[in-house]
DNA sequence: CCCACCGGTGTACGCCGTACACCTTCGGGA
DNA sequence: TCCCGAAGGTGTACGGCGTACACCGGTGGG
């Protein structure tokens, strides 16, 4: 009986079935197991395709750096760069695993370095130093990947009920009390309407003004003629 | 027989032995069944101080954060950051774990909550508003707990040899076909020998750079009165 | 025609976190 | 004085994980 033979799996079929994979279940969802299971296939199957698993995240992230959209030129630097950035954000926000995978690799495929090399093209484009540009893409850290690196998010439970006013109530006198600074911030947020604590930060607001600040500060420095050799390199800053 | 009993277990015995294996083995090598063997007991009676090990890995960085110091009043805010943070960053790098447990922690505890407390602190007593010292805080990010988020730096192993000479020729070619952009930072960055490109970025000098660049933009934005309802924020800082 | 290789299989090992039932010890009311 | 309940430590067991290793059928090139 001519028993239909499946399509070989190939390296790329198994990095797409893992990032559609971790979508579905998270990042810590995804075992070799499961991602078998889900490729009808026996897990040592894998093993053939890529090295290990440590191999397979570094290519699932590969994958979403592939979403990234590389603007046309013609832009000033920052808009350059701000382009770039915010098509990272949206891949990364498409995929949620993608920041803790991105945040634990630590081999630079490739593809990762082709990324960095596009972003850093984009700065001595613009007229940045090789110097500059090198302290600026330290700067920017993470945020070149379109996430910021923070401990300040995700602890929302999207199951929880909504606060009582009595809880509120209890929540607005604790902070007061150990935590008063802590409260202020969050009256200024929420515009004194603490039952809006709950939907938290404002992500996209957040990120782009810590993006613009850096690159606002940095073609400052570059039209300052900064340079790190300086006694106090970042004197320029200072009026 | 007066067999000698233990002294018994306690959460901070728990938490302090967890901190010192994870010194030792790294947040990797550090299991539940490993620290109590180093305890010189059986798994389970962790279980008896520490709902999880989700717990025990928060309560480990509030070890870490009770070793952060808190500098006298009288600097100017952006001194008094500077010297919390980089009192932040010394405790995370004596224990190198530290900055991947924080990173993967979700959970605030009141440890944590008090230490952001008290950096909110130091920007609301310099006269930021509130609204400016939350965005601010989002800017810094991780880099308020001492380190800055990168993907650059890690994959250094120490036990390679050294690259020789065809080693450095080859991989200049390489970059400089693929990667010109890196290639020309690299350049910069080693002034010129490629041969150094070993010993890696110095964190030291890009952390204190990210900082003041974040710092003196939001001094910026003080000075300047900026508020985030405006139509474009962050405008202030341009020229 | 044969054989080497490629992709997939099956079994097994040693880890992991932790649920659950149990057992000792001890301090403090009745 | 007795008892009892809590606190702290134990033992066993389960289900999951990554992956080493031996194997095996099909297929295409010499």
């Amino acid at each position: 009986m001519a028993t239909v033979r499946r399509t070989p799996l190939n390296r790329d079929r198994v990095l797409r079935a893992a990032v559609a994979l971790a979508d579905e279940v998270g990042v810590a969802g995804l075992s070799m197991r499961r991602l078998a299971q889900q490729l009808g296939v026996v897990p040592m199957a894998l093993y053939k395709h890529v090295a290990d698993k440590e191999e397979l995240l570094d290519g699932m992230v590969d994958v979403v750096i592939g979403e990234f959209d590389t603007p046309g030129p013609g832009l000033d630097w920052r808009d350059g760069v701000r382009a770039r950035v915010l098509s990272a954000r949206r891949a990364v926000l498409r995929h949620p695993w993608a920041r803790q995978a991105i945040e634990s690799r630590t081999r630079r495929t490739p593809t990762v370095l082709a990324y960095m090399n596009s972003v850093a093209g984009v700065l001595l484009d613009g007229g940045l130093s090789a110097d500059l540009t090198h302290h600026v893409l330290h700067a920017l850290g993470n945020r070149i990947w379109g996430f910021s690196p923070e401990l300040f998010d995700e602890p929302r439970d999207e199951n929880a009920p909504p606060p009582t006013p009595e809880q509120q109530q209890a929540m607005a006198a604790e902070l007061s009390q150990r935590y008063p600074h802590i409260l202020a911030i969050a009256m200024a947020a929420t515009e004194g309407d603490l039952s809006r604590v709950g939907p938290g930060c404002d992500e996209e607001f957040e990120f782009r003004f810590a993006l613009d600040l850096l690159l606002d500060g940095a073609e400052r420095l570059r039209r300052g003629g900064w340079t790190s050799t300086a006694a106090d390199p970042i004197a320029t800053l200072r009026d």
